[in-house]
DNA sequence: ATGGCTGAGCTGGTTCAACCAGTATGGCTG
DNA sequence: CAGCCATACTGGTTGAACCAGCTCAGCCAT
């Protein structure tokens, strides 16, 4: 690649990461440092339920989903009858058929009475929904790296957009959250620990969602989120964190209390085009090992 | 409003529109206009089924969804039974099942063994796909006026980035196309037949958005144009079309054609942001008669 | 020979009646 | 009073039967 990283600033676990995300899935958990905090939520427990998910119609359909996403199940391809479905799965119509019908409302496939279920074409009628499974399907490396190169700049949009309604949009309370946790985040990114650094981040970004007080900003947002998140749980040490993250925080922070929309911006845009650059060279790397440049 | 309009360019239908949002469905179809162009599709059939959906579970899941959307199922309530909502809606346990499955996988709902069916708050936790089932439930004028004026930004912000990515990626063929939809649209434009218009507006939205050859903007793009679709068969003579429609389509063509970015990007913000000052502008003054501006 | 009808056999849609399996709760027992 | 446990909720699973839309082979009439 060309421009050149600092010595002292180099990606944190970056290379691990990349090797991991290929790699059978990785246990471990950076400890409790990111728990909720006790925010006005109603009795809505949260998203740290573990999920084991021991559903039978829902393990059919997440297979399904899988198939499908990695191209097993090709667009248009009809699917076996319900009743051979069943008895493939080695269960029962109905509870298959809520397999069908989770798979029916993923826009992955189209049902039609009388003609069967037939495979859909989830790259043109799809929506973010299904980024998140289709980072977790894993397809081929080629595949998923040019789905992620796809994705990065739309990333990069939504974040600007929401950086941009949270300058418009914030009040006291949410800076005083942000800074909050950007003060607790920096403080993490000097342990070095991906996976904590990683929560954090996470809950940073809820934070700037929020602070946008914009149902479409959380809409758009969401599905980035849960695949953030989602990868996060499944490959703790990946995050691609350049070292001008905490300039990037700070700068945003700053900006939001200045209320300087521009300056937010222009950080967001500067920190997110440097850690992409490196990411989409990293991955290039990786499909042709050969064009890997000297450090 | 401020700013006053050219009087030779007045919003096209805007008022009419406004009435038909919240009146019964208008009947009446514009001719077939824009029947599919002979693309090199598989054997996917297209959108063009009338979708009767007698589905029984289907029906049950609308309407469920409908009391969810506008707020007459609150956040965190909990659901009846399955027992007792199967005998409400005269059926049985299995069909109603499927119909709580889709709500699940819609996100609207949370489901777990022994506890019941509660309800999700869709505001922070949704995605764009509720975006059509929302303006189609139509819940409280102000509610659904407070939620357009939340997406439209938002909808500036993914054409533009369509509009980019088009520019970068444009092949000569790609320019075709879209240069045979805007001459025809361009042609329909003088009929001033809001749901002609329509329709060709909405096959040349996909066609700019095709020509980005991004499945990350489809994605994106896919609840906007579903929710263009939805309110287009509903409202047909809904749209809003300013005088400046034409210019704006032929300067994103030709700032394609040329390559030029920012032209192009320039065209759609223009554009745009007269159609939505000006719809929010109308929006506001249902709202708040008193206001009204004077011609 | 050709055109249209018809029924067999696919498909998904719906119903029923049981039973399995988590979760809360209140009353009983130590 | 503390803790257990029967019980009565909740959703999860099962299997069988039947209803309904669609396709097509094959028959019948023109």
């Amino acid at each position: 690649m060309n421009a050149p990283l600092t010595a002292a600033s180099p990606l944190l676990t970056l290379d691990v990461g990349l090797r991991a995300l290929f790699a059978p899935r990785l246990a471990g958990d950076a400890g409790a440092g990111w728990a909720h905090a006790p925010g006005g939520r109603s009795k809505v427990s949260g998203m740290d339920d573990p999920t084991p998910s021991s559903n039978i119609a829902d393990t059919i359909f997440r297979d399904l989903r899988r198939q499908i996403l990695v191209g097993e199940l090709a667009a248009g391809q009809r699917l076996p009858g319900e009743r051979d479905l069943a008895s493939t799965y080695k269960t029962n119509r109905n509870t298959l058929r809520e397999a069908v019908r989770k798979l029916e409302q993923a826009r992955l496939v189209t049902v039609r009475h009388g003609q069967g279920v037939t495979v859909s074409d989830f790259k043109k009628t799809g929506t973010m929904d299904l980024l998140s499974p289709l980072l977790e399907a894993g397809g081929s490396l080629h595949e998923v790296i040019h789905i992620l190169e796809d994705i990065l700049p739309a990333r990069e949009q939504v974040l600007e957009f929401a950086t941009r309604m949270a300058v418009r949009r914030a009040d006291r309370s949410d800076i005083e959250r942000l800074t909050g946790i950007t003060d607790l985040l920096i403080t993490a990114f000097e342990t070095k620990d991906g996976a904590l650094i990683g929560k954090g981040f996470h809950r940073w970004l809820e934070a700037l969602i929020d602070t946008g007080h914009s149902t479409a900003i959380r809409w758009i947002a969401n599905p980035f989120l849960d695949a953030y998140r989602d990868l996060l749980e499944k490959y703790p040490a990946l995050w691609v964190l350049e070292g001008s993250f905490p300039t990037y925080l700070r700068e945003t922070i700053n900006a939001l209390a200045d209320g300087d929309e521009e300056r937010a911006i222009l950080a967001s845009r500067k920190y997110y085009q440097r850690v992409d650059r490196e990411f989409v060279g990293l991955l290039k790397s990786v499909i042709q090992p050969e064009a890997q440049p000297q450090p």
